[in-house]
RNA sequence: GUCUGGGUAGUUCAAUGGAUAGAACGGAGGUUUCCUAAACCUUUGAUCUGGGUUCGAUUCCCAGCCUGGAUACCA
């Protein structure tokens, strides 16, 4: 048992056995004791104060106190300041913690097993008209953590990718590449096939823009469209005149080919479809990142068809008149949605449906989360009462993994303005940075043991800046300032842990070696910090799992790497002659790089032993 | 309009209702006879406004201001 939980169940039961009072465990509050006061753990009493009839909190405190010195082993002494009562734990418990933590090498983690519950973890979901930017970093990196924090929770995982390969959009690309791309390849053009694809896209915007300008400027029924509100009038004009533009047209009726399944249409779109798997496969190899089941909207649409108009025979979903099929959530306080165009054809929702279906039937899930940004949040109520209304048992639980956008410093990024961040550019350009801050620190190495080392710390600050802050809140990357490699950063922690590596080469200890400490050795004030941010950890980890927050394990791993740098700062370990005091260090440290390593795992960052 | 997030140092981020609101970057200054200076130390500086609940509010509730997103036939 975790020494916080004996300390609550300590103090419940002073209080039952001073006052004859039950107090749940809610009530009783403990934390660590700031660093201002004596003690390692603070118990707040003024919660006890009404059922206990104290008036005076100092008092009841100190009571609780003497009563724990008294009974509980682990209690060595305490002190009172006004409601807090600071509990000193005695150092053999401390060194007995340490000992259990290292001899015990999956530490933090909970064990996995047959029966464990199963969440599969929906993310990436990328659309293959263009390669993927920044936002979609988030996005990713997200969900690998969390598949990796569930994972140590100890729950079954099966991560997961829709792919959006359907749809007007790939075929703008299409039609930009047969017009203007002169039969190009990723081959022939030199670069990865989702770039070239994101070339057409972009070629598409152009001539589009051109055109329905020129229909703006020229055309007389569009001229003749008019309002009294002039914004009004210029939105009906524009949308009469995308609507006119050939582009559009020739675009909507590759569409209908598609769907009629028009052999030529059809292997041009899986021609340039292989080429942006291609390109995104590299950039999740890149990342370090991969999935278990990766499913395809074109060919799960269909399926969310077929039960859209199952539901519609049941009477869960309604027709109106214009044919278009709709779901009714007004007693759910929320509105209409449509689920099957008026021409029969389906839109997002209908996809999402029949992707659930498809998945359900692969794996017998027990929790879904999807990680999709929160401009979807909306959708992401609606699918979940959809779900459960076609019976889907866990669809009324779904978890939609919601998190805010990664903004530029004028504002979020924006493909028309150029604006948008490349994700391959942004790695490159870390993995490059990492070269030159590095130095010759790592000249004996070969060029390839030395690439590897620089890829792991340049997208280990990537990977860090993206996860250490609050899935919820959006957050401001500047292109114009690089991410940092000092301070509060993957980096940092990583060289935390090189340095320990280089502390236990160097004291000759390596994976089979087994140190060992006697109970009476001395332990001084930062070893005892050190260890209680160490037994910290695996609370750390069911908390982000429970709470689906990546970021507390970030801000765990900084905090213990910092710890660590200021103990390493001011005490000798090597130079040590007392061989106790020497073990114990060497323990921390052996302990204090384990849990480094696995805390960044579970944010899917490596760690070298070198940098 | 309606619904829904967010508002904390100059900047980027923290803070299960608890003690003097923490870091990092930036600014100013300092530390290498010892294990990696990507380090360490000192200093500078912030809770949008007004009410309420509470022994105690950045946190919970109400109102307002600012700001992001959604709002039904795009995905």
């Amino acid at each position: 048992m975790e020494i916080e939980q004996q300390l609550a169940a300590g103090v419940i039961a002073a209080v039952k056995s001073l006052y004859d009072v039950e107090i749940s465990e809610e009530m009783v509050q403990v934390s660590p004791t700031r660093k201002e006061f004596e003690g390692h753990l603070t118990v707040m009493v003024f919660p006890f104060m009404k059922q206990t009839g104290k008036r005076n909190p100092v008092e009841l405190g100190t009571e609780i106190g003497d009563w724990l010195v008294a009974n509980l082993p682990l209690v060595g002494k305490f002190n009172v300041v006004k409601g807090f009562l600071n509990i000193s734990i005695n150092a053999s418990s401390w060194l007995d913690k340490l000992q259990a933590i290292y001899s015990n090498n999956s530490y933090g983690l909970q064990p996995v097993t047959e029966s464990s519950p199963l969440v599969m973890i929906e993310y990436s979901s990328p659309n293959t008209n263009k390669p993927l930017h920044l936002g979609h970093l988030r996005n990713i990196l997200l969900g690998w953590s969390l598949s990796q924090i569930m994972e140590a929770c100890g729950n079954r995982v099966v991560k997961t990718n829709i792919v959006n390969d359907r749809g007007i959009h790939i075929c703008k690309s299409m039609l930009a590449w047969q017009k203007w791309f002169d039969g190009a390849t990723p081959e022939s053009a030199g670069k990865k096939g989702d770039h070239l694809i994101g070339d057409c896209y972009v070629a598409f915007d152009k001539h589009f823009k051109a055109e329905v300008k020129e229909i703006l400027e020229n055309d007389p029924e569009i001229q003749a469209i008019v309002n009294d509100d002039p914004e009004k009038q210029a939105e009906a004009r524009k949308a009469a005149a995308e609507a006119k533009s050939p582009l559009m047209q020739e675009a909507r009726a590759m569409l209908r080919k598609w769907e009629a399944a028009d052999p030529d249409v059809r292997a041009l779109w899986a021609k340039m479809n292989e080429w942006v798997y291609a390109g995104f496969d590299e950039t999740y190899k890149q990342m370090g990142v991969g999935f278990d089941k990766i499913y395809y909207e074109s060919n799960t649409y269909l399926e969310g068809k077929d039960l859209v108009l199952e539901g519609l025979e049941q009477g869960k979903f309604f027709r109106k008149d214009d044919g278009s099929v709709w779901a009714d959530f007004t007693n759910e306080g929320l509105d209409q949605k449509l689920l099957l165009r008026k021409d029969g054809t389906s839109v997002y929702m209908t996809q999402d449906i029949g992707t659930a279906k498809l998945r359900y039937q692969d794996f017998p899930i027990d929790k879904m989360i999807y990680v999709v940004g929160n401009e979807q949040n909306y959708h992401f109520q609606v699918l979940s009462l959809l779900l459960d209304r076609l019976g889907f048992k866990w669809g009324k639980d779904l978890v939609h993994f919601s998190y805010g956008m990664v903004e530029l410093p004028n504002g979020r990024m924006k493909s028309r303005e150029g604006t948008v961040v490349d994700a391959d550019d942004l790695m490159a350009s870390m993995i490059n940075d990492a070269r030159e801050v590095s130095g010759d620190r790592l000249a004996d190495m070969s060029d390839e043991e030395k690439e590897r080392v620089f890829s792991i710390i340049g997208l280990g600050a990537l990977k860090y800046f993206l996860l250490k802050v609050n899935p919820v809140n959006n957050m401001v990357f500047n292109p114009a300032e690089s991410i940092d490699f000092n301070g509060n950063t993957g980096p940092f922690i990583q060289y935390t842990h090189a340095r320990i590596c280089s502390i236990l080469r160097k004291a000759g200890i390596d994976a089979s070696s087994t140190l060992t400490i006697d109970n009476s050795v001395e332990i001084s004030e930062k070893e005892q910090t050190l260890i209680q941010k160490l037994v910290d950890f695996e609370g750390v980890v069911l908390r982000a799992g429970k709470e689906y927050s990546p970021a507390q394990i970030a801000n765990y791993a900084y905090d213990l790497a910092k710890e660590y740098n200021q103990f390493y700062h001011d005490t000798s370990i090597l130079k040590e002659e007392d061989e106790q005091k020497r073990n114990l260090r060497l323990m921390l440290s052996a302990c204090v790089a384990r849990v480094i390593k696995t805390a960044m795992r579970l944010l899917g960052i490596d760690v070298p032993e070198r940098m």
